[in-house]
DNA sequence: TCTTATATTGACCACATGGTCAATGACCGA
DNA sequence: TCGGTCATTGACCATGTGGTCAATATAAGA
């Protein structure tokens, strides 16, 4: 199991399987009631320790939360990074699909992470969300960014498109489509539902369309 | 001032100034914290009633909120409705500008309001979000989907558009947007400062040129 | 002016919260 | 077996919550 950033080093020496109820319980615990909501109490309850030992593993709950939320984010990077390096010879529509469809399938892996993720994407009520949605916003523009820029350099795009606005704005679509693949009653209301390739495969067909050639008659 | 609807007959008897405040602050005070985070004390104070009369009022705070975020989405419905209909003449392109720019004015009006819905969309501690989130969804993209099938009958559009996932697109690319604009870390990194009307105008071209042409070269 | 009806109040309730710390008990070297 | 170290415990704390209700202030009718 990773190493939890803001963790003690008590909590580092403890045997990997008593770590390992800890995060889960709290991943859980925060993933369904998001920050303030969630309760230190149930979290120390489901993962069978005292509240003391907590507080001796963790200084507070935000930074507890704090831990958890810099895994996630880390998760969410480590899995696209090798998306990123393993396509820069195909095109950037086969490039931007894959890249979505890494997307589903990060969520179909690591559903309470993806949870935590979006919480810090949208909820209120989440310690530093400032600085922090601002970091990754940034980061995941810049990552687009970096694709288009590179194939504007191979001569593929339109050279007046304004790369960064652009990213900008696939970023948007990108992140309303994985959220609404994530929750469920979003999802269906949209005909995509989990697992399901070919609800997944009309949605790239008609997302991928729209990132090509827009709206308009040719 | 609006009814709120889910307020006793007692409170829709109270003089315009009374329910003004108590309106104003909640209002402010749920914008700020969101609902768990949003205190009853504190609402009654800074509307300067008893805790006592505030109950009689609303019998609850979650309906309380729920009359408020009515309001907010109703609000925005109104605001959004006569700009539809004063547009059926003009092509889809400067439609879906105008009806952009029309966010973005709504937000410069109504900013606590706004604050309000944006937290229904995206926040996860909002009573009944479930429901609410779906239905809001699926109105703003049935809106999107009306423009776009008029457009389609029109012949301005490639007629193998999806125009229901397109719609689907369309709202995230804009409600990103019109979020970005209105959170102000994020508006400073993507330079969207709130009244410059040069920020505005080129996010609206990058916008409108990615919407009708996609990015690839033509 | 007295009586009645009702709008308003705020002390009070049970409960849950994040966090603390004296007491406990498990382990280890002697 | 003893003494000492230190991880672990859970009763306890101050604080804040949404919500209640007997008591009060207010106004109106006789």
């Amino acid at each position: 199991m990773e190493q939890v950033s803001t963790a003690t080093n008590m909590f580092s020496l403890l045997d990997e399987k008593k770590q390992e109820k800890v995060y889960c319980a709290a991943v859980d615990e925060f993933s369904l009631k998001g920050y303030s909501n969630a309760s230190v109490n149930n979290i120390v309850q489901s993962a069978g320790i005292s509240k003391g030992s907590l507080f001796t593993y963790f200084k507070t709950k935000s930074s507890l939360f704090d831990g958890l939320a810099s895994l996630a984010v880390d998760k969410v990077k480590d899995y696209l990074r090798p998306v990123r390096d393993e396509t820069t010879e195909i095109n950037i529509i086969q490039r931007l699909e894959t890249f979505l469809r890494s997307g589903f399938s990060f969520i179909d892996k690591h559903p309470r992470l993806t949870r935590i993720y979006f919480n810090l994407l949208y909820s209120g009520d989440t310690p530093f969300r400032g600085k922090r949605l601002q970091r990754i916003h940034a980061e995941s523009r810049e990552f687009l960014s970096e694709l288009l820029q590179e194939s504007l350099q191979k001569g593929e795009l339109n050279p007046e498109l304004d790369v960064n606005r652009t990213a900008f704005l696939l970023n948007a679509m990108f992140e309303q489509l994985l959220r609404a693949y994530y929750i469920e009653y979003m999802a269906q209301g949209l005909g995509l539902h989990k697992g399901k390739e070919e609800d997944l495969k009309q949605w790239i067909e008609a997302t991928m369309g729209f990132i090509k050639n827009g709206i308009m008659k040719v």
